[in-house]
DNA sequence: TGCTATTCTGGCAACGTTACCACAAAAAAT
DNA sequence: ATTTTTTGTGGTAACGTTGCCAGAATAGCA
């Protein structure tokens, strides 16, 4: 652990020179400029950076505080923050909080993010605490949202239109024939599903359809909830497709419904918001509304570069994309029918969906 | 941003009495601890972790090096580094140098990370220079390896068997009565790539069947290899099975396979090293082995944090763990055919797939 | 030759923290 | 009564870096 009085010494100069050389900024001459470079890969010095934030440099690191990693959904938000963040030259600590809403991690992340001095924070959680609002706040530490606002402070947002998404995928729905749509979500005051009930409501609403309030269960967002979800269901009722809020949900849901030998798509539709990652490389099936992970990542990461250089000065922006569906095989469409010989032409072409290099 | 001075500013003390306090750690009266902590309280005071650290203190933080965020064989490994991290107090800190071989940001988060000064560090690269495990050596940070070892560095390692992963999946083919089984994995200097091809030759041999070199297709890990193979493949023959040795190899098998109207399993079995995360929960299709990543995520970090404590001393460990075959329903087994009707029995139950809670 | 610029160099303080020391007061042991 | 031990307190020097300043050497210009 070579340290720059080492390589100073090395090159038989002062610190100060060396260090003007090591940052390249200020006075050195050519002579001196080559003694010290030598010196440094000699010594194989990389600079102390907690001694240099220090003095006050920026660390040239943000924070990512989402809650798990394992979700393809935030995976790939990770690397659309880490590809923005590093073509601006930062680095990227990605803190899964992990699974179904771990205080203790969330608590225990933020403040280890604080005391390592990043320059800003991108999160995901609503805290679970107002306490961490105020921490950000009196050390005017910039932060950005994704997906959720924070009610009663207002950072930059990037989320995605999943309203207008679950209405598309409705739609989608209700024009193949399907009239008794069921729906499968998280327990209400939930942001995220608020969006996606809401969504659901108003295409059947606009379609003349009627809401059924027994077909809307609201439980949870795992995949243990989407299996018990449909067994219920299934045990009073038989809908014509369900719509689950999130992959997981689908993924018990389909599980469910293996058991109780429905079959999808021929006796019931099932869709969802957000993809299943490498399984729907393998298996395109799910009918699904997406939202743009990865462009939300680089969008919301680069809104916080410009807080923190000072780039944008003002009132919180919100940054709303749109949600794209991607219409596979099970809702049991009519082209789907009609062109089954054909390889899934419904899909986009796997030049574009194969974005692995 | 307050600072410990402030903080003795305001109980009325010196800082060294804060400072004693804080870190509940020497004398101190009750008197003067009641008026430091409500003034960590009113000013809301975290300790600056790098001016700790500078001290000499330890940083309570590991570094996690990987290829690829998004593949669900690394984001398992991550949260059972993460749990087994935090058990012992620790922080981790994950750097996806990103899909294939980022040689850039692979030394970009290297130098990041010994420039914070993480405690220690797990390592999936092998790597790209030889630099690198001088730099460690250097400053003797304590790193572990995981899956493969680093040739020439004594490292702990925990890797898990997938040579008699890939063994006992061969041997299950053949006892389906496959006989022409393609191999598809990557160019070959490769340790991962070395093992399963070692297991697959293995166990033809020992089976009595003739090992024919134009089933082995050797090009890439990525979906888009897989596919590009398989056409190839298909183009000159027709394999009784397909064992690709990564779940993107298969997905890109899978997706040629139905280009070409080759049906799974009825014409042509298929199987992979590895699962495929969410993919799997929803349908449960293909057979795969698995390699245990939470498990050896939380073994490798243990080795790591026995090395960082001084736990332990003495020469390199190397902890290997088995592979779990999983048969699901893409090899047409004969016992999924008699079984159809239930609901895959040879699937473990899902209580314990699930572990999303 | 002098005089001001320009280029080059190294010493020193400071960032926030803790380890170490010195000292004072109280408590305990002689 | 004294000595020794325990308890409580605050000052100071580091950790590795950089910004600032002072000064030396060189160059440019009368």
């Amino acid at each position: 652990m070579a340290t720059i009085k080492d390589v100073a010494h090395r090159a038989g100069v002062g610190v100060s020179t060396a260090s003007r050389v090591i940052r390249n900024k200020g006075y050195a001459s050519e002579e001196v400029r080559k003694r010290v470079e030598q010196a440094v890969a000699d010594l194989e010095y990389l600079p102390n950076l907690l001694a240099r934030s220090m003095r006050g440099a920026p660390t040239k690191t943000i924070g990512l505080l989402i809650y798990d990693i394992v979700n393809p959904f935030f995976a790939n938000l990770a690397t659309g923050v880490e590809d923005m963040a590093h073509a601006h030259g930062f680095n990227v600590v990605i803190c899964s909080s992990h699974p179904w809403n771990s205080r203790e991690r969330e608590k225990s992340y933020m403040q280890m993010l604080i005391e390592r001095k990043i320059d800003g924070l991108v999160l995901q959680h609503v805290f679970s605490s107002e306490e961490y609002a105020s921490l950000l706040e009196r050390r005017n530490l910039p932060a950005v949202r994704i997906l959720n606002p924070q009610p009663g402070y207002p950072y930059d947002l990037v989320r995605c239109d999943t309203r207008q998404g679950t209405i598309d995928l409705i739609r989608h729905l209700i024009g193949l024939g399907h009239q008794r749509i069921a729906a499968l979500g998280p327990p209400m005051p939930s942001f995220q599903g608020a969006d996606r009930l809401a969504g659901y409501q108003e295409a059947l609403q606009s379609a003349g359809v009627e809401v059924d309030r027994s077909l809307i269960l609201l439980e949870g967002w795992r995949t243990r909830d989407g299996y018990n979800m449909t067994h219920r269901l299934l045990k009073e009722t038989r809908p014509d497709a369900i719509f689950a809020f999130g992959p997981r949900i689908a993924a018990g849901a389909a599980c469910a419904l293996r058991e109780a030998q429905v079959r999808v798509p021929e006796e019931v539709a099932l869709v969802c918001v957000d993809d299943f990652g490498l399984g729907s490389e393998l298996h395109p099936f799910m009918t699904v509304v997406r939202q743009p992970e990865h462009e939300m990542g680089q969008q919301v990461t680069q809104l916080l570069i410009d807080r923190i250089l000072g780039t944008y000065i003002g009132p919180p922006r919100e940054v709303v994309l749109p949600a794209r569906m991607v219409v596979r095989q099970s809702c049991g469409s009519k082209r789907k029918e009609s062109e089954q010989a054909q390889s899934q032409p419904q899909e986009n072409s796997h030049e574009q969906r194969w974005d692995d290099d």
